[in-house]
RNA sequence: GCCCGAGUAGCUCAGGGGAUAGAGCAACUGCCUCCUAAGCAGUAGGUCGCAGGUUCGAAUCCUGCCUCGGGCGCCA
């Protein structure tokens, strides 16, 4: 059991032996480090519902504590907040319980739930751009703590192949290419095996098709039919579909493969496409849709809103599907092939509307059962420095592999501008220098509160100094040398004992906190909280390896604690940094 | 117009109804004969957008206003 659960439960009881609820006792690490190392402000906020002085209801908890032997000092600050710190022993037996246990510390939850995330949302015709990033990284980073945590995960990045937007790809095509032999109709013709067009073609032709429909009420409508066309299985339209669908995938998988995100199934909308029949008929029959103006639609409205939500489009007027349609039979599908218990959308805030629709009409149309959780996980938008999203120079987007290939030419220019790594071979600096560069992406977009707009200012990402990834890197790789070294001398860590050093201590303590962060990042849906607490761990290791130096430390049993407190840490450090999608050199 | 989000140090951002609001960067001062200085220690920097309210206690909850961003039926 960690400290702080250690500590609640204690101070629960107390409070619960004087009449009050035992959650009065919760423990959170102290705000005021000099006066205490743990704090709890349940007599504050049981004295209204007590009415009785929270100095009163401290006294007589602090009472009921002073003899536990796990608590080293205990007394009442202000106007009554209980300040707590345990004993030395109490620490190192709770760090030594770390230390030898796989797990850290970190529960496994009682009950596992299929969780789906949903995340990163490649489209076809589109390279991932920085504005794939947040949801990528933020996407992978949660998976890897409900992972971590005993979930069992289902990656999917819900790739977008079978909307509007491919009709806009046909029509546009055939426009410029009415020679090709895909817009025929009727039988199946013979098809090139090679795709005619590539990804650059399609990034070029899908924004300029967008645009000609809003001007161009006939392309519109050509479009719209060409979507209807295709997903009613028109063979040419579907060979000229696998073909752009091939080149967007091959180029998505990757810019995945770089940053280092792997997904457990690769599903598209299309291939909900059959359940999407069915699905529409019975909605229809149990009156949940309806026919408005051509399309049919789903009203979601509730009384209580204080808002008007618009109702769902069901189909279009034309007849497409579109990707309400989509999300709609892919929760069915989640339900019923995957048996989810839980999907996580991460997707940016701009579509909370959508996500509000989506899930209130899975649930008016019985296609999500009440004990499915559904979660749209919105974030903010990443901006340039002018507070608009984030562009080229020339007002382009910036596609996603060129900024991995901008971080890594910067960490390579580190090393070499620092004459770090100098004599390392030169594929290793290569490598050094890509795991560097990604960790300062990653760290520096999940350090952020999720749910915020950030600025993504290049010269600070690439500046590998202070908050950054490369930090913790850095931090881990010190250990891992140390622990290296030691077993060159022979040196073998042990026991974790009591601490000396107030620098050491303070390692301890925050160690100690690994269990209640991984918690509480899960509950919230927030790799925030892991990015900071690995930082700050950093911190407290690089202080307490700047005032204790280990291998040197001439007693034995001292040296072996701290090669344990070392070990612990790193594990503590890899493991974290793992749930953040960053990966540790051996040496940088 | 309605709805959602944001506004905290020069800059970028944390902040869980609680004590004296924190970090990184930038500025200034120190620390490499020693486990990697991508590091450590220190100084300075604030009407938490404004005005009310609830509370023993508000950056945090409520109301109004200001500024900025986003969304608002057949794009995703």
């Amino acid at each position: 059991m960690s400290v702080v659960t250690h500590l609640g439960h204690l101070v629960g009881s107390a409070f619960a032996d004087i009449g009050l609820d035992p959650s009065f006792g919760a423990v959170v690490p102290s705000q005021r480090p000099e006066l205490a190392q743990f704090q709890c402000n349940g007599a504050l906020a049981a004295a209204k519902s007590a009415g009785r002085p929270p100095h009163d209801i401290a006294t007589d908890v602090i009472g009921r504590l002073s003899a536990e032997p796990t608590i080293g000092k205990v007394d009442i600050a202000g106007p009554g907040f209980i300040n707590l710190t345990v004993t030395d022993d109490t620490l190192a037996a709770a760090l030594e319980a770390m230390h030898s246990d796989d797990r850290l510390g970190i529960p496994v939850v009682d009950d596992p739930l299929t969780v789906v995330v949903d995340y990163a949302g490649p489209n076809v015709a589109k390279a991932m751009h920085v504005g794939h990033l947040r949801a990528t990284i933020i996407g992978d980073s949660l998976a890897r703590i409900m992972d971590v945590l005993g979930h069992r995960v289902i990656r999917d990045p819900h790739f977008g192949d079978w909307g509007f937007q491919m009709g806009l790809l046909i029509a546009e095509l055939e426009d410029r290419h009415p020679d090709w032999p895909y817009f025929e109709d009727g039988a199946a013709g013979s098809y090139p095996e090679e795709s005619p067009v590539t990804l650059d073609d399609l990034q070029e032709i899908y924004p300029h098709a967008a645009e000609k429909a809003r001007q161009d009420e006939s392309f519109a409508t050509r479009a719209r039919e060409a979507t209807v066309q295709l997903q009613a299985g028109h063979p040419g339209h579907t060979a000229l579909w696998r073909h752009m669908k091939g080149v967007s995938e091959q180029s998505q998988r990757a810019d995945f493969s770089e940053l280092g995100v792997e997904f457990d199934v690769w599903y598209g909308e299309s291939d909900v496409h059959d359940r999407i029949g069915p699905m529409v008929d019975r909605l229809l029959e149990s009156g949940v849709a309806e026919e408005s103006e051509g399309a049919l639609i789903v009203r979601v409205a509730s009384e209580d809103d204080n808002r008007e939500v618009p109702p769902l489009i069901l189909t279009a007027s034309s007849g497409g599907y579109l990707y309400s349609t989509t999300d709609l039979a892919t929760i069915e599908s989640r339900v019923r092939d995957l048996d989810a218990d839980l999907v996580l959308y991460v997707v940016d805030n701009r579509q909370t509307d959508h996500f509000v629709q989506v899930f209130r009409a899975a649930r008016l149309g019985g296609i999500a059962p009440e004990s499915l959780r559904l979660e749209h996980i919105g974030f903010g938008t990443m901006n340039g420095g002018d507070g608009k999203p984030f562009r080229t120079r020339a007002g382009g987007v910036v596609r996603l592999s060129d900024l991995i290939d901008m971080v890594r030419t910067a960490a390579k220019e580190r090393l070499d501008d620092a004459e770090l790594a100098a004599d390392y071979p030169e594929h290793e600096r290569e490598a050094i220098s890509a795991m560097v560069g990604l960790a300062a992406l990653k760290f520096g977009d999940l350090i952020n509160n999720r749910s915020s707009d950030y600025i993504l200012d290049l010269d600070r990402f690439t500046s590998f100094e202070g908050k950054t990834g490369p930090y913790l890197q850095y931090a881990a790789v010190r250990m891992g040398s140390i622990l290296r070294r030691a077993a060159a001398e022979g040196l073998v860590p042990g026991a974790i004992e009591p601490p000396g050093p107030d620098a050491e201590r303070g390692l301890m303590l925050e160690l100690a906190m690994l269990p209640e962060v991984v918690l509480r990042a899960a509950e919230l849906r927030a790799p925030n909280h892991i990015a900071d607490h690995a930082f700050t761990l950093a911190g407290r290791f690089n202080r307490f390896y700047d005032v204790c130096h280990i291998l040197s430390e001439t007693d034995e049993t001292r040296r072996a604690s701290w090669l344990g407190l070392v070990e612990t840490c790193a594990a503590s450090l890899r493991l974290l940094l793992s749930m953040l999608g960053i990966e540790v050199p051996e040496r940088m």
